[in-house]
DNA sequence: TCGTCTACTGACCAGGCGTTCAGCGCGGTG
DNA sequence: CACCGCGCTGAACGCCTGGTCAGTAGACGA
């Protein structure tokens, strides 16, 4: 069976939430982002967002794992693809460097949610949610890195950490350029990256 | 003339109220953590804390200042020091995983500061007293890394840049290592950080 | 045309927040 | 002992929030 009328219309209000809500707190930050804000945005009354998620917490877990969720298939493609180990860093680098590019908004609500917020229990579900995300992108990553260690192509390091300070070093790009009014053109930033991870920052003699 | 002894009080009072601050934000979050709180946590009741801070934000402010200011000592103290270039970038390392090993708790607030909250005043007064502070950092490790570069002891890239991927690694590592129940020695890390940026991840030929 | 059904609304509520300030206790003074 | 003066207190206040739900508007079928 198609989609019906109905549904079709409940996944553009999803949505339309959704993208009101990353707006908001893109602006707001995400504890001065309050429900009436996210629903004028959205164009509805606040009353409509409770129709489609529980409360709050919710929608902002379910926008959230909609958001990455877009990150995620973008990188994955760029690890997936054919050619050398260097080639595929700099595939992952570009593809993240451009996901943030076109979804700024969005790097808030990731920024926020790597530290829980709230008492022991929201922060546990809150933990609970989003933690398997960030987690599942740093042992992806990984993968990758164990891969091209077995086959020589890399020093044999601790594929977990290294992964993460791949991630971390983009992630920290990004929120650079974010703040910079002309920042340099993406492939700059890629080049230097892959550059400096693959090959260091000293002279080579 | 040397402190009075109310002066001795009146320094005590603001310390205990700052540590309670960032025991409390350490706790809840940066946004969860009410006045309340952090007066129970320092022993003292709630209006005490507004003799001493005009406001929430200011006690925000002055805590992080006073708490980035040591942390800022200790980095700088192994900048400054002799040695290599490579000495100093472990010894800078080493400090900063030192220093957020004993105070865990601030990490909280280190890393909530880094997007400021709440409306477009506030974000930019937020920016104003923060944004220096990391900026500061930022500018220190480039000087250090203009110097090896005109030294010819590193390869020639973009200082800023670089200050900022060598500052985000290790604030990484050390976020990892906070959500870690058992993380390795420090020196390991500190070891793959150094060894990672300085001679990157490749299998040398 | 009228009744029914349902997605949507927004005034309302309880609770929690930051901030204030009248008043308290207490060490020092005459 | 009476009287300040001062640091401190915490009840009270006004505001704002997330969440609720009685009511509305409009599509639809009879």
């Amino acid at each position: 069976m198609t989609k019906s009328k109905e549904d079709v219309v409940q996944e553009f209000r999803i949505q339309s939430i959704q993208e009101a809500a990353i707006r908001v707190i893109s602006r707001k930050g995400m504890a001065s982002a309050t429900m009436q804000e996210i629903a004028e945005e959205a164009g509805v009354a606040k009353g409509t967002i409770y129709l489609y998620f529980r409360d709050r917490e919710e929608l902002v877990e379910k926008t959230f794992e909609t958001a990455i969720g877009e990150l995620h298939k973008q990188v994955d493609a760029a690890l997936d693809s054919e050619g050398t180990f260097e080639e595929r860093l700099r595939a992952m680098t570009t593809a993240k460097l451009a996901f943030f590019n076109e979804n700024r908004q969005f790097f808030r609500l990731y920024h926020a949610l790597k530290m829980p917020e709230g008492n022991a229990s929201q922060q546990r579900r809150q933990k609970r949610t989003c933690q398997p995300q960030f987690r599942a992108r740093v042992e992806r990553v990984a993968r990758a890195l164990k891969e091209a260690m077995d086959a020589g192509e890399l020093r044999p390091l601790d594929p977990n950490r290294l992964a993460l300070i791949l991630i971390e070093t983009s992630t920290a790009i990004v929120l650079e350029r974010l703040n910079e009014d002309a920042p340099p053109p993406e492939s700059e930033d890629v080049e230097l990256i892959v550059s400096t991870l693959l090959r260091g920052i000293t002279m080579p003699k």
